[in-house]
DNA sequence: CATGAATGAGAATTCATTCAT
DNA sequence: GATGAATGAATTCTCATTCAT
């Protein structure tokens, strides 16, 4: 009988494969990384990938899909505990930087190839950030309801702001092979930024 | 008599391919632009791409340079006559947010090529973004001895998040395609920014 | 499984390829003879040489290794029962001769390839031909100690002009076309020579 | 008025690119050797070449022409007043291994290029090289009449092994850089191969 | 005569994908 | 399911030759 999708993606090999692809992915960048590569690294024959994957960008849209949705689903789980606007922002910040220590390689491919050439890439990528600056209006808007956050800054510029923040230094600590600590930092910026928007006393 | 490095780089058709490399580039991204595809574009043989340009990475690489210089030359001038540290971070977040309407295409290769998987670019543009950051930084820190901007927040932090703010907020424009009053825009991050580094009453 | 190169080497194509690629160079010249048009003759794709070798130069490199290792193997084998100088040089000679007879494509190949243009494999010839001269030089020195050479020329210097004088007659039958009879030629080739250097009455 | 072919020729600028090319050609290998370097290294422009020579081929096929014209002329004067063929025959292996003296880029060119690839060179230099063996051949022939050297050997044998010893010794002294003393090693190899065709006592 | 910018026809090589085993 | 050899389209870059100035 013919496995569903479903099944064939709780294969190991399925795992495998889109383990090895981001790793070599983010060494070598996307178009510098034959299938070829990727299946030796995940040990199975080339042909195999296209067992479990469409296509090259198949694997890879595929991984960045996994890791946004452990991502969200971290969020929405810590949610149910942590109710103020400032703390979920501040999770949400601590997550988002804590990327890098999870998964490094995810954290480097993110950086390099998710606002890439490859359009494709660009364009689906752009859903998953979409629900991240949703996700941070919300919270937003519900502070300004609850007059802790400023009215008269737009929800949306702060939510871009504040993904654009610290992805950057996401950024900047991929790109220098500089390590930090993600609590010191996630409070360092969210320091800054929540003091900007706080209704003044 | 054969022409120097510098005469040939104020040709018609040097500034042409540029252009051309700048806008296919931006549509298709960088490994899906065939230098046959520029050429075309640009209106010359395939050959005379490398007339001007010692190889395909080179043409990119040169674009970028050139954008850049260009930036920095106009925050420079502009520093001669704008003094405050306020004034100053206000300024280059309007012309930060302004080139996408100066040339869009090199907004939008910025976005998507900029941190990318070429190696070669990420390295290399990693050298601007580094001066634009010191350029922050310096403004901040004189903000800071001033007494103008909070000293307990890192001149490093403030900077990236500065940069990263508004590159988001550049980038979610080209992607969707929305247009934007610079001005206002700016406006408002550096209002949320500024607010939240100003030292308290 | 993947195959080691050694089973790669044994594989039908392979050989097919090392034969077509003698041929095609043999008629036009290495850097006339694209890789395409090997493969063509070798009825495979274009590609496929890839799988097999490293690169064009690989080809012919192999082609011609290979050729040399059996010329050296025949000699070897033959000196195990030939033992005195006259006869060794004579057989060298005889063997050296015949090479046109054996494989014309690769005696064409050797006469307009090896010494030529390509630094690489003028290099690396050189290895082969290095071999060729230290080979009749030790039979010319052991002639010498037995008494049956003349001891007053150099053993280099005969080595080097057996080679020549062979390659030379090997040359211009491949050019002309001409068809000779190894025996005889060889017969003669070695008559002046070894006349010219037996130890005098 | 138009200048003929003679008198373009004898136009300064005309040496100045054989020479330049010869010299390229040796250092590169004809394939490797762009019209734009020979251009360069000759002093004019690109287009110039074309001006004197049909193209790139023509330009090489001239210079080797010129070499043979003149080393035949420097033969044919000297036989005026040298008449034996034992001396004959030394005076050639003497000019012969003197090229490599008289003008090393063009003895390196000939030692690479000259049986090389370019099947249209090997076809022209051909012509050259007969002339040469006619040459010798006549002088055998005189020697076997005059009694002087024996008669059951191949003039055309001889002349061949005559040449390609000569050949393979300037060969081996181009490739590994070695200088040699022309006069000492011509009298080697003919002291080598007039023993040996000289008529018994 | 001389120039050198422009051309565009190749050439070597890579690699996503297929399919017979 | 799994394999990996084979394919061939696509890409970058070179360079002989031309021709407008």
């Amino acid at each position: 009988m013919k496995k569903t999708e479903e099944e064939l993606a709780t294969c190991e090999k399925y795992q495998r494969i889109l383990d090895a692809a981001v790793e070599v992915i983010a060494e070598r960048g996307y178009f510098k990384s034959p299938v070829s590569e990727i299946a030796k690294r995940a040990g199975v024959a080339d042909g195999t990938v296209y067992l479990y994957f469409k296509s090259k960008d198949d694997v890879l849209r595929t991984a960045i899909d996994r890791t946004f949705e452990k991502f969200y689903k971290q969020i929405a789980d810590a949610f149910v505990t942590l109710a103020g606007p400032r703390e979920q922002l501040e999770y949400i910040a601590l997550v988002h930087l804590e990327s890098c220590t999870v998964n490094r390689s995810m954290a480097v491919l993110m950086q390099t190839e998710m606002r890439q050439s490859a359009k494709f890439i660009a364009e689906f990528s752009h859903h998953h950030l979409v629900k991240y600056i949703q996700m941070v209006r919300e919270v937003v808007r519900r502070g300004q309801d609850e007059g802790i956050f400023r009215r008269d800054v737009s929800d949306g510029v702060v939510a871009h702001c504040m993904f654009g923040a610290i992805d950057e230094l996401l950024s900047s600590a991929v790109f220098t092979g500089r390590v930090y600590d993600a609590k010191s930092t996630a409070a360092q910026v969210m320091d800054v930024l929540l003091n900007g928007i706080t209704a003044g006393a």
